[in-house]
DNA sequence: GAGGCAAAAAGTGTATGCAATTGCTCCGGC
DNA sequence: GCCGGAGCAATTGCATACACTTTTTGCCTC
Protein backbone atom coordinates (compact mmCIF):
# COMPACT_ATOMS: atom_id res chain seq x y z
CA UNK A 1 0.00 0.00 0.00
CA UNK A 2 2.95 2.59 1.12
CA UNK A 3 5.04 1.52 -1.68
CA UNK A 4 4.11 3.78 -4.63
CA UNK A 5 6.44 2.57 -7.28
CA UNK A 6 6.76 5.98 -9.34
CA UNK A 7 8.16 7.42 -6.96
CA UNK A 8 11.88 4.88 -6.87
CA UNK A 9 13.77 6.28 -9.85
CA UNK A 10 12.99 4.22 -12.96
CA UNK A 11 14.69 0.95 -14.92
CA UNK A 12 12.27 -1.91 -15.83
CA UNK A 13 9.85 -2.56 -12.72
CA UNK A 14 11.57 -5.94 -12.80
CA UNK A 15 14.85 -4.36 -11.83
CA UNK A 16 13.02 -1.92 -9.51
CA UNK A 17 11.92 -4.86 -7.66
CA UNK A 18 15.58 -6.70 -7.66
CA UNK A 19 16.78 -3.14 -6.47
CA UNK A 20 14.18 -3.00 -3.76
CA UNK A 21 13.85 -6.59 -2.55
CA UNK A 22 17.78 -6.82 -2.41
CA UNK A 23 18.02 -3.31 -0.22
CA UNK A 24 15.69 -5.26 2.41
CA UNK A 25 17.76 -8.02 2.35
CA UNK A 26 20.61 -6.34 2.50
CA UNK A 27 19.76 -4.18 5.18
CA UNK A 28 18.25 -6.88 7.36
CA UNK A 29 14.42 -5.90 6.81
CA UNK A 30 14.00 -9.22 5.56
CA UNK A 31 15.88 -11.71 8.00
CA UNK A 32 17.77 -14.86 6.71
CA UNK A 33 14.98 -17.75 6.08
CA UNK A 34 12.57 -15.54 5.99
CA UNK A 35 10.14 -16.54 3.50
CA UNK A 36 9.25 -14.65 0.64
CA UNK A 37 5.35 -14.85 -0.54
CA UNK A 38 5.20 -13.80 -4.14
CA UNK A 39 1.39 -12.23 -3.57
CA UNK A 40 2.43 -10.20 -0.42
CA UNK A 41 5.05 -8.76 -2.07
CA UNK A 42 3.43 -7.64 -5.26
CA UNK A 43 0.75 -6.10 -3.11
CA UNK A 44 3.89 -4.63 -0.82
CA UNK A 45 5.15 -2.98 -4.00
CA UNK A 46 1.61 -2.42 -6.07
CA UNK A 47 3.06 -4.45 -8.96
CA UNK A 48 1.48 -7.69 -10.12
CA UNK A 49 3.59 -11.35 -9.33
CA UNK A 50 4.94 -11.53 -13.01
CA UNK A 51 7.95 -9.18 -12.11
CA UNK A 52 8.29 -10.15 -8.30
CA UNK A 53 9.22 -13.68 -10.05
CA UNK A 54 11.45 -12.47 -11.74
CA UNK A 55 12.59 -10.47 -9.34
CA UNK A 56 13.23 -13.36 -7.51
CA UNK A 57 14.87 -15.57 -9.75
CA UNK A 58 17.29 -13.04 -10.26
CA UNK A 59 17.93 -12.77 -7.04
CA UNK A 60 18.01 -16.47 -6.36
CA UNK A 61 20.95 -16.40 -9.27
CA UNK A 62 22.91 -13.80 -7.38
CA UNK A 63 22.76 -15.73 -4.62
CA UNK A 64 20.61 -13.77 -2.06
CA UNK A 65 17.41 -15.93 -1.99
CA UNK A 66 16.87 -19.47 -2.36
CA UNK A 67 14.01 -20.96 -4.50
CA UNK A 68 12.29 -24.32 -4.23
CA UNK A 69 10.30 -25.36 -7.40
CA UNK A 70 6.49 -25.13 -5.71
CA UNK A 71 7.38 -24.18 -2.38
CA UNK A 72 8.38 -20.20 -3.41
CA UNK A 73 11.48 -18.72 -2.09
CA UNK A 74 13.13 -17.60 1.36
CA UNK A 75 15.62 -15.29 2.09
CA UNK A 76 18.89 -17.14 1.86
CA UNK A 77 20.96 -17.46 5.06
CA UNK A 78 24.62 -16.96 4.58
CA UNK A 79 26.36 -18.63 7.11
CA UNK A 80 30.08 -17.45 8.62
CA UNK A 81 31.26 -20.50 6.79
CA UNK A 82 30.04 -19.35 3.70
CA UNK A 83 30.45 -15.69 3.79
CA UNK A 84 34.38 -17.02 4.83
CA UNK A 85 34.04 -19.55 1.60
CA UNK A 86 33.13 -16.56 -0.60
CA UNK A 87 35.74 -14.07 1.10
CA UNK A 88 38.42 -17.69 0.62
CA UNK A 89 37.62 -17.40 -3.55
CA UNK A 90 37.66 -13.99 -4.19
CA UNK A 91 41.01 -14.14 -2.77
CA UNK A 92 41.99 -16.64 -5.05
CA UNK A 93 40.31 -15.28 -8.14
CA UNK A 94 41.92 -11.82 -7.18
CA UNK A 95 45.29 -13.77 -7.15
CA UNK A 96 44.96 -15.01 -10.89
CA UNK A 97 43.75 -11.77 -12.31
CA UNK A 98 46.70 -10.21 -10.75
CA UNK A 99 48.84 -13.22 -11.83
CA UNK A 100 47.24 -12.69 -15.25
CA UNK A 101 47.80 -9.06 -15.48
CA UNK A 102 51.77 -9.01 -14.30
CA UNK A 103 51.87 -11.50 -17.63
CA UNK A 104 49.48 -9.82 -20.11
CA UNK A 105 48.71 -6.19 -19.77
CA UNK A 106 49.49 -4.39 -22.53
CA UNK A 107 51.94 -1.65 -22.15
CA UNK A 108 49.22 0.98 -21.88
CA UNK A 109 47.27 -0.86 -19.22
CA UNK A 110 50.26 -0.91 -17.29
CA UNK A 111 50.68 2.54 -17.40
CA UNK A 112 47.37 3.28 -16.22
CA UNK A 113 47.17 1.35 -13.72
CA UNK A 114 50.45 2.53 -12.32
CA UNK A 115 49.30 6.10 -13.04
CA UNK A 116 46.18 5.64 -11.09
CA UNK A 117 47.27 4.34 -8.37
CA UNK A 118 49.47 6.74 -8.04
CA UNK A 119 46.97 9.73 -8.07
CA UNK A 120 44.69 7.65 -5.75
CA UNK A 121 47.70 9.03 -2.89
CA UNK A 122 46.43 12.30 -2.47
CA UNK A 123 42.69 10.25 -1.66
CA UNK A 124 44.42 8.89 1.33
CA UNK A 125 46.59 11.98 1.81
CA UNK A 126 43.15 13.66 2.35
CA UNK A 127 41.33 10.92 3.86
CA UNK A 128 39.01 11.21 1.39
CA UNK A 129 37.08 7.45 2.00
CA UNK A 130 34.43 8.42 -0.52
CA UNK A 131 36.51 9.02 -3.32
CA UNK A 132 38.91 6.24 -2.27
CA UNK A 133 36.50 3.62 -1.95
CA UNK A 134 35.56 4.63 -5.51
CA UNK A 135 38.54 4.63 -7.32
CA UNK A 136 39.10 1.35 -5.42
CA UNK A 137 36.78 -0.35 -6.82
CA UNK A 138 37.96 0.93 -10.41
CA UNK A 139 41.40 -0.40 -9.45
CA UNK A 140 40.82 -3.80 -8.80
CA UNK A 141 38.15 -4.21 -12.21
CA UNK A 142 40.98 -2.77 -13.82
CA UNK A 143 42.65 -5.48 -12.66
CA UNK A 144 40.31 -8.32 -13.31
CA UNK A 145 40.14 -6.46 -16.98
CA UNK A 146 43.85 -6.78 -17.47
CA UNK A 147 43.97 -10.76 -16.80
CA UNK A 148 42.38 -10.36 -20.64
CA UNK A 149 40.12 -13.72 -19.64
CA UNK A 150 36.40 -12.88 -19.92
CA UNK A 151 35.04 -15.57 -17.71
CA UNK A 152 37.54 -15.00 -15.40
CA UNK A 153 36.55 -11.71 -15.55
CA UNK A 154 32.65 -12.98 -15.32
CA UNK A 155 33.34 -15.11 -12.21
CA UNK A 156 35.24 -12.58 -10.29
CA UNK A 157 32.86 -9.38 -10.97
CA UNK A 158 29.91 -11.82 -9.78
CA UNK A 159 31.99 -13.01 -6.94
CA UNK A 160 32.61 -9.29 -5.64
CA UNK A 161 28.64 -8.49 -6.33
CA UNK A 162 27.43 -11.45 -3.58
CA UNK A 163 30.22 -9.61 -1.71
CA UNK A 164 29.25 -6.33 -2.00
CA UNK A 165 26.75 -6.15 1.08
CA UNK A 166 29.35 -7.66 3.46
CA UNK A 167 32.36 -5.39 2.81
CA UNK A 168 30.90 -1.83 3.27
CA UNK A 169 32.61 -0.73 6.59
CA UNK A 170 35.70 -1.95 5.08
CA UNK A 171 37.19 1.46 5.31
CA UNK A 172 35.73 3.33 8.34
CA UNK A 173 38.57 0.84 9.99
CA UNK A 174 41.58 3.38 11.51
CA UNK A 175 44.52 3.57 8.92
CA UNK A 176 42.46 1.28 6.55
CA UNK A 177 43.31 3.77 3.65
CA UNK A 178 46.90 3.73 3.98
CA UNK A 179 47.15 0.23 4.38
CA UNK A 180 45.03 -0.31 1.36
CA UNK A 181 46.89 2.28 -0.84
CA UNK A 182 50.21 -0.11 0.54
CA UNK A 183 48.78 -3.23 -0.63
CA UNK A 184 47.70 -1.98 -3.77
CA UNK A 185 51.21 -0.62 -3.97
CA UNK A 186 52.70 -4.01 -4.10
CA UNK A 187 49.92 -5.42 -6.42
CA UNK A 188 51.43 -2.81 -9.03
CA UNK A 189 54.90 -3.17 -8.15
CA UNK A 190 54.84 -6.94 -8.97
CA UNK A 191 52.82 -6.00 -11.98
CA UNK A 192 54.86 -3.63 -13.54
CA UNK A 193 57.59 -6.39 -12.86
CA UNK A 194 55.81 -8.99 -14.70
CA UNK A 195 56.28 -10.93 -11.25
CA UNK A 196 53.51 -13.10 -11.78
CA UNK A 197 53.94 -14.69 -8.56
CA UNK A 198 54.38 -11.96 -6.59
CA UNK A 199 51.53 -10.19 -7.63
CA UNK A 200 49.65 -12.78 -7.10
CA UNK A 201 50.51 -13.28 -3.60
CA UNK A 202 50.17 -9.85 -2.89
CA UNK A 203 46.68 -9.55 -4.09
CA UNK A 204 45.70 -12.97 -1.98
CA UNK A 205 46.96 -10.81 1.33
CA UNK A 206 45.23 -8.20 0.34
CA UNK A 207 41.84 -9.80 -0.09
CA UNK A 208 42.14 -11.80 2.92
CA UNK A 209 42.81 -8.66 5.31
CA UNK A 210 39.99 -6.71 4.19
CA UNK A 211 38.14 -10.51 4.74
CA UNK A 212 39.02 -10.29 8.23
CA UNK A 213 38.31 -6.57 8.47
CA UNK A 214 34.43 -7.60 7.17
CA UNK A 215 33.74 -10.75 8.60
CA UNK A 216 32.16 -9.11 11.36
CA UNK A 217 28.99 -7.98 9.25
CA UNK A 218 27.50 -11.37 8.16
CA UNK A 219 23.87 -10.75 7.46
CA UNK A 220 22.21 -13.09 10.42
CA UNK A 221 24.52 -10.99 12.55
CA UNK A 222 22.85 -7.61 11.77
CA UNK A 223 20.08 -5.57 13.56
CA UNK A 224 16.56 -5.69 12.18
CA UNK A 225 14.94 -2.74 10.48
CA UNK A 226 18.19 -0.54 9.22
CA UNK A 227 16.62 0.74 6.16
CA UNK A 228 19.08 3.86 5.34
CA UNK A 229 19.58 3.73 1.50
CA UNK A 230 22.89 2.55 -0.08
CA UNK A 231 23.98 0.59 -3.38
CA UNK A 232 23.80 -3.09 -3.62
CA UNK A 233 25.24 -3.13 -7.49
CA UNK A 234 29.01 -3.19 -7.08
CA UNK A 235 29.40 -1.96 -10.92
CA UNK B 1 2.53 -28.81 -33.86
CA UNK B 2 5.00 -31.24 -33.70
CA UNK B 3 5.95 -30.85 -30.23
CA UNK B 4 4.25 -32.35 -27.61
CA UNK B 5 5.16 -31.95 -24.44
CA UNK B 6 3.78 -34.31 -22.73
CA UNK B 7 5.85 -37.09 -24.22
CA UNK B 8 9.12 -35.47 -22.93
CA UNK B 9 9.85 -36.98 -19.70
CA UNK B 10 8.53 -34.87 -16.92
CA UNK B 11 9.20 -31.91 -14.31
CA UNK B 12 8.44 -28.52 -14.07
CA UNK B 13 7.14 -27.16 -17.93
CA UNK B 14 10.06 -24.42 -16.95
CA UNK B 15 12.83 -27.09 -16.90
CA UNK B 16 11.47 -29.10 -20.06
CA UNK B 17 11.91 -25.84 -21.79
CA UNK B 18 15.30 -25.35 -20.74
CA UNK B 19 16.14 -29.00 -21.93
CA UNK B 20 14.75 -28.45 -25.02
CA UNK B 21 16.14 -25.12 -25.84
CA UNK B 22 19.46 -25.70 -24.61
CA UNK B 23 19.60 -29.10 -26.49
CA UNK B 24 18.47 -27.18 -29.41
CA UNK B 25 21.44 -24.60 -28.91
CA UNK B 26 24.05 -27.12 -27.79
CA UNK B 27 23.36 -29.45 -30.88
CA UNK B 28 23.83 -26.49 -33.37
CA UNK B 29 20.26 -26.74 -34.68
CA UNK B 30 19.56 -22.98 -33.13
CA UNK B 31 22.81 -21.06 -34.66
CA UNK B 32 25.01 -18.98 -32.48
CA UNK B 33 23.44 -15.15 -32.77
CA UNK B 34 20.22 -16.46 -33.97
CA UNK B 35 17.48 -14.22 -32.56
CA UNK B 36 14.57 -15.99 -30.05
CA UNK B 37 11.46 -15.15 -30.23
CA UNK B 38 9.43 -15.87 -27.34
CA UNK B 39 6.34 -16.42 -29.31
CA UNK B 40 7.79 -18.56 -32.00
CA UNK B 41 9.23 -20.91 -29.29
CA UNK B 42 5.97 -20.74 -27.31
CA UNK B 43 4.28 -21.72 -30.93
CA UNK B 44 6.89 -24.79 -31.38
CA UNK B 45 6.66 -26.40 -28.01
CA UNK B 46 2.93 -25.42 -27.66
CA UNK B 47 3.52 -23.09 -24.29
CA UNK B 48 2.49 -20.32 -23.54
CA UNK B 49 5.13 -17.17 -23.39
CA UNK B 50 5.44 -17.38 -19.57
CA UNK B 51 7.78 -20.93 -19.12
CA UNK B 52 9.74 -19.26 -22.13
CA UNK B 53 10.33 -16.53 -20.44
CA UNK B 54 11.75 -18.03 -17.21
CA UNK B 55 13.55 -20.62 -19.77
CA UNK B 56 15.74 -17.81 -20.89
CA UNK B 57 16.47 -16.05 -18.17
CA UNK B 58 17.51 -19.06 -16.86
CA UNK B 59 19.88 -19.94 -19.97
CA UNK B 60 20.91 -16.71 -19.89
CA UNK B 61 22.56 -17.02 -16.37
CA UNK B 62 23.64 -20.47 -18.28
CA UNK B 63 25.41 -18.41 -20.68
CA UNK B 64 24.15 -20.15 -23.43
CA UNK B 65 21.74 -16.91 -24.46
CA UNK B 66 21.77 -13.15 -24.28
CA UNK B 67 19.37 -11.34 -23.06
CA UNK B 68 18.98 -7.61 -23.40
CA UNK B 69 16.11 -5.17 -22.18
CA UNK B 70 13.23 -4.84 -24.66
CA UNK B 71 15.06 -6.47 -27.69
CA UNK B 72 15.08 -10.08 -27.27
CA UNK B 73 16.95 -13.09 -26.79
CA UNK B 74 19.84 -14.83 -28.88
CA UNK B 75 21.81 -17.29 -29.08
CA UNK B 76 24.82 -16.44 -27.54
CA UNK B 77 28.08 -16.17 -29.52
CA UNK B 78 31.08 -18.71 -28.23
CA UNK B 79 34.50 -17.17 -29.75
CA UNK B 80 37.15 -19.63 -29.49
CA UNK B 81 39.13 -16.90 -27.47
CA UNK B 82 35.43 -17.01 -25.28
CA UNK B 83 35.99 -20.80 -24.89
CA UNK B 84 39.93 -20.90 -24.60
CA UNK B 85 39.18 -18.45 -21.55
CA UNK B 86 36.63 -20.67 -20.29
CA UNK B 87 38.99 -23.82 -20.36
CA UNK B 88 41.50 -21.39 -18.56
CA UNK B 89 39.31 -20.58 -15.73
CA UNK B 90 38.40 -24.51 -15.61
CA UNK B 91 42.09 -24.84 -15.28
CA UNK B 92 42.79 -22.51 -12.57
CA UNK B 93 39.57 -23.70 -10.45
CA UNK B 94 40.26 -27.17 -10.67
CA UNK B 95 43.65 -26.03 -9.63
CA UNK B 96 42.29 -24.22 -6.48
CA UNK B 97 40.22 -27.51 -5.83
CA UNK B 98 42.85 -29.61 -5.71
CA UNK B 99 45.21 -27.66 -3.46
CA UNK B 100 42.56 -27.17 -1.06
CA UNK B 101 41.61 -31.20 -0.95
CA UNK B 102 45.22 -31.91 -0.35
CA UNK B 103 44.92 -29.80 2.67
CA UNK B 104 41.65 -30.49 4.01
CA UNK B 105 40.41 -33.60 2.53
CA UNK B 106 39.25 -35.64 5.82
CA UNK B 107 41.03 -38.72 5.78
CA UNK B 108 37.62 -41.11 5.25
CA UNK B 109 37.67 -38.45 2.01
CA UNK B 110 40.77 -39.39 0.72
CA UNK B 111 40.30 -43.10 1.04
CA UNK B 112 37.25 -42.89 -0.62
CA UNK B 113 39.16 -40.79 -3.45
CA UNK B 114 42.31 -43.53 -3.99
CA UNK B 115 40.10 -46.72 -3.75
CA UNK B 116 37.61 -45.10 -6.60
CA UNK B 117 40.72 -43.94 -8.43
CA UNK B 118 42.35 -47.52 -8.33
CA UNK B 119 39.25 -49.08 -9.24
CA UNK B 120 38.68 -46.84 -12.26
CA UNK B 121 41.94 -48.83 -13.73
CA UNK B 122 38.86 -51.06 -14.31
CA UNK B 123 37.67 -49.36 -17.53
CA UNK B 124 41.07 -48.02 -18.86
CA UNK B 125 41.88 -51.84 -19.52
CA UNK B 126 38.39 -52.53 -20.80
CA UNK B 127 38.30 -49.78 -22.59
CA UNK B 128 34.69 -48.46 -21.68
CA UNK B 129 34.56 -44.92 -21.98
CA UNK B 130 30.89 -44.69 -21.67
CA UNK B 131 31.87 -45.98 -17.67
CA UNK B 132 34.85 -43.81 -17.45
CA UNK B 133 33.37 -40.99 -18.17
CA UNK B 134 30.93 -41.50 -15.50
CA UNK B 135 33.67 -41.89 -13.40
CA UNK B 136 35.42 -39.30 -14.32
CA UNK B 137 32.51 -36.66 -13.47
CA UNK B 138 32.50 -38.46 -10.60
CA UNK B 139 36.25 -38.36 -9.66
CA UNK B 140 36.15 -34.38 -10.42
CA UNK B 141 33.43 -33.51 -7.86
CA UNK B 142 35.17 -35.18 -5.46
CA UNK B 143 37.39 -33.40 -5.77
CA UNK B 144 35.45 -30.29 -6.02
CA UNK B 145 33.99 -31.55 -2.82
CA UNK B 146 37.06 -31.88 -0.98
CA UNK B 147 37.68 -28.14 -1.15
CA UNK B 148 35.73 -27.66 1.71
CA UNK B 149 34.53 -24.15 0.19
CA UNK B 150 31.00 -24.05 -0.60
CA UNK B 151 31.88 -21.15 -3.43
CA UNK B 152 34.62 -22.49 -5.43
CA UNK B 153 32.42 -25.71 -5.27
CA UNK B 154 29.73 -23.73 -6.61
CA UNK B 155 31.93 -21.95 -9.39
CA UNK B 156 33.28 -24.48 -10.23
CA UNK B 157 30.32 -26.63 -10.87
CA UNK B 158 29.21 -23.74 -12.78
CA UNK B 159 31.74 -23.31 -15.42
CA UNK B 160 32.11 -26.93 -15.74
CA UNK B 161 28.13 -27.05 -16.81
CA UNK B 162 29.20 -24.47 -18.95
CA UNK B 163 31.58 -26.19 -20.71
CA UNK B 164 29.92 -29.43 -20.92
CA UNK B 165 28.48 -28.69 -24.22
CA UNK B 166 32.27 -28.39 -26.08
CA UNK B 167 33.78 -31.23 -24.42
CA UNK B 168 31.99 -34.32 -25.09
CA UNK B 169 34.29 -35.81 -27.67
CA UNK B 170 37.17 -35.68 -25.70
CA UNK B 171 37.44 -39.44 -25.21
CA UNK B 172 37.61 -40.26 -28.37
CA UNK B 173 40.81 -39.75 -29.08
CA UNK B 174 42.95 -43.17 -28.78
CA UNK B 175 44.72 -43.24 -25.90
CA UNK B 176 42.81 -40.57 -24.18
CA UNK B 177 41.33 -42.87 -21.03
CA UNK B 178 45.10 -44.71 -20.23
CA UNK B 179 46.69 -40.69 -20.17
CA UNK B 180 43.53 -38.92 -18.38
CA UNK B 181 43.84 -42.25 -15.75
CA UNK B 182 47.54 -41.20 -15.41
CA UNK B 183 47.03 -37.86 -14.70
CA UNK B 184 44.22 -38.51 -12.39
CA UNK B 185 46.96 -40.64 -10.79
CA UNK B 186 48.97 -37.73 -10.43
CA UNK B 187 46.34 -35.69 -8.96
CA UNK B 188 45.55 -38.92 -6.11
CA UNK B 189 49.18 -39.03 -5.48
CA UNK B 190 50.02 -35.52 -4.72
CA UNK B 191 46.50 -35.42 -2.48
CA UNK B 192 47.68 -38.35 -0.48
CA UNK B 193 51.15 -36.54 0.21
CA UNK B 194 49.56 -33.24 1.18
CA UNK B 195 51.81 -31.89 -1.76
CA UNK B 196 49.04 -28.99 -2.37
CA UNK B 197 51.38 -27.73 -4.90
CA UNK B 198 51.87 -30.39 -6.94
CA UNK B 199 48.00 -31.33 -6.28
CA UNK B 200 47.25 -28.02 -8.08
CA UNK B 201 49.46 -28.08 -11.24
CA UNK B 202 48.99 -31.93 -11.89
CA UNK B 203 44.90 -30.85 -12.24
CA UNK B 204 45.92 -27.34 -14.11
CA UNK B 205 47.75 -29.48 -16.30
CA UNK B 206 44.92 -32.16 -16.35
CA UNK B 207 42.64 -30.03 -17.50
CA UNK B 208 44.88 -28.01 -20.09
CA UNK B 209 45.26 -31.01 -21.92
CA UNK B 210 41.33 -31.59 -21.65
CA UNK B 211 40.99 -28.52 -23.46
CA UNK B 212 43.39 -28.56 -26.05
CA UNK B 213 41.28 -31.98 -26.81
CA UNK B 214 38.12 -30.03 -26.98
CA UNK B 215 39.04 -27.24 -28.61
CA UNK B 216 37.88 -28.06 -32.31
CA UNK B 217 34.38 -28.45 -30.83
CA UNK B 218 33.40 -24.48 -30.82
CA UNK B 219 29.91 -24.15 -31.21
CA UNK B 220 30.74 -21.95 -34.62
CA UNK B 221 32.35 -24.74 -36.03
CA UNK B 222 29.65 -27.32 -35.96
CA UNK B 223 27.38 -28.03 -39.10
CA UNK B 224 24.09 -27.42 -38.88
CA UNK B 225 21.19 -29.82 -38.09
CA UNK B 226 22.71 -32.14 -35.79
CA UNK B 227 19.49 -34.07 -33.92
CA UNK B 228 21.28 -37.25 -31.99
CA UNK B 229 20.68 -36.32 -28.12
CA UNK B 230 22.67 -36.34 -25.58
CA UNK B 231 22.86 -35.31 -22.38
CA UNK B 232 23.51 -31.48 -21.37
CA UNK B 233 23.32 -31.44 -18.08
CA UNK B 234 26.76 -32.08 -16.67
CA UNK B 235 25.54 -33.17 -13.22
C1' DG C 1 17.20 9.88 -55.20
C1' DA C 2 18.44 10.22 -50.35
C1' DG C 3 17.30 11.38 -45.78
C1' DG C 4 14.23 11.80 -42.12
C1' DC C 5 9.97 11.53 -39.73
C1' DA C 6 5.79 9.13 -38.50
C1' DA C 7 2.69 5.55 -38.11
C1' DA C 8 2.02 0.75 -37.93
C1' DA C 9 3.65 -3.77 -36.97
C1' DA C 10 6.26 -6.78 -34.30
C1' DG C 11 7.89 -8.16 -29.95
C1' DT C 12 8.95 -7.61 -25.11
C1' DG C 13 7.18 -6.30 -20.39
C1' DT C 14 3.41 -6.44 -17.07
C1' DA C 15 -1.19 -7.65 -15.26
C1' DT C 16 -4.70 -10.82 -14.23
C1' DG C 17 -7.09 -15.13 -14.07
C1' DC C 18 -7.15 -20.06 -13.86
C1' DA C 19 -5.00 -24.74 -13.01
C1' DA C 20 -2.09 -27.59 -10.27
C1' DT C 21 0.72 -28.64 -6.51
C1' DT C 22 1.82 -28.42 -1.63
C1' DG C 23 0.96 -28.34 3.23
C1' DC C 24 -2.30 -28.43 6.77
C1' DT C 25 -6.27 -29.72 9.30
C1' DC C 26 -9.61 -32.63 10.70
C1' DC C 27 -11.74 -36.89 10.98
C1' DG C 28 -11.70 -41.85 11.35
C1' DG C 29 -9.43 -46.11 12.46
C1' DC C 30 -6.26 -48.95 14.96
C1' DG D 1 -3.45 -41.53 22.14
C1' DC D 2 -1.18 -41.81 17.86
C1' DC D 3 -0.88 -42.58 13.05
C1' DG D 4 -2.76 -42.17 8.37
C1' DG D 5 -5.62 -40.46 4.71
C1' DA D 6 -8.99 -37.37 2.58
C1' DG D 7 -10.50 -32.79 1.94
C1' DC D 8 -9.48 -27.90 2.10
C1' DA D 9 -6.87 -23.68 2.12
C1' DA D 10 -2.93 -21.32 0.55
C1' DT D 11 0.58 -20.60 -2.71
C1' DT D 12 3.07 -21.46 -6.83
C1' DG D 13 3.02 -22.43 -11.91
C1' DC D 14 1.03 -21.53 -16.38
C1' DA D 15 -2.02 -19.18 -19.73
C1' DT D 16 -3.98 -15.27 -21.75
C1' DA D 17 -4.79 -10.37 -22.30
C1' DC D 18 -3.15 -5.77 -22.32
C1' DA D 19 0.54 -1.93 -22.38
C1' DC D 20 4.68 -0.14 -23.69
C1' DT D 21 9.08 -0.19 -26.41
C1' DT D 22 11.51 -0.96 -30.46
C1' DT D 23 11.91 -1.58 -35.26
C1' DT D 24 10.39 -1.42 -39.72
C1' DT D 25 8.08 0.53 -43.54
C1' DG D 26 6.24 3.92 -46.29
C1' DC D 27 5.54 8.55 -47.32
C1' DC D 28 6.86 13.23 -47.55
C1' DT D 29 10.30 16.73 -48.05
C1' DC D 30 14.49 18.57 -49.60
Amino acid sequence: MSGKRNLIRSGTTVDQMVRAISDRIVTGFLRPGEKLDEASLAARFDVSRTPIREALSRLSAMGLVERRPNRGATVAVVTQEHLASMFESMAELEAICARFSAERMTAGERRTLEAEHQASARFVQLGAEEEYELFNTEFHTRLYRGAHSKHIYELTVMTRGRLAPFRRAQFMLPGRLAQSWQEHDAIVTAIMRGDSAAAGTAAKDHVSIVSEASAVFAIGDRPKGRTEPFPTSAS
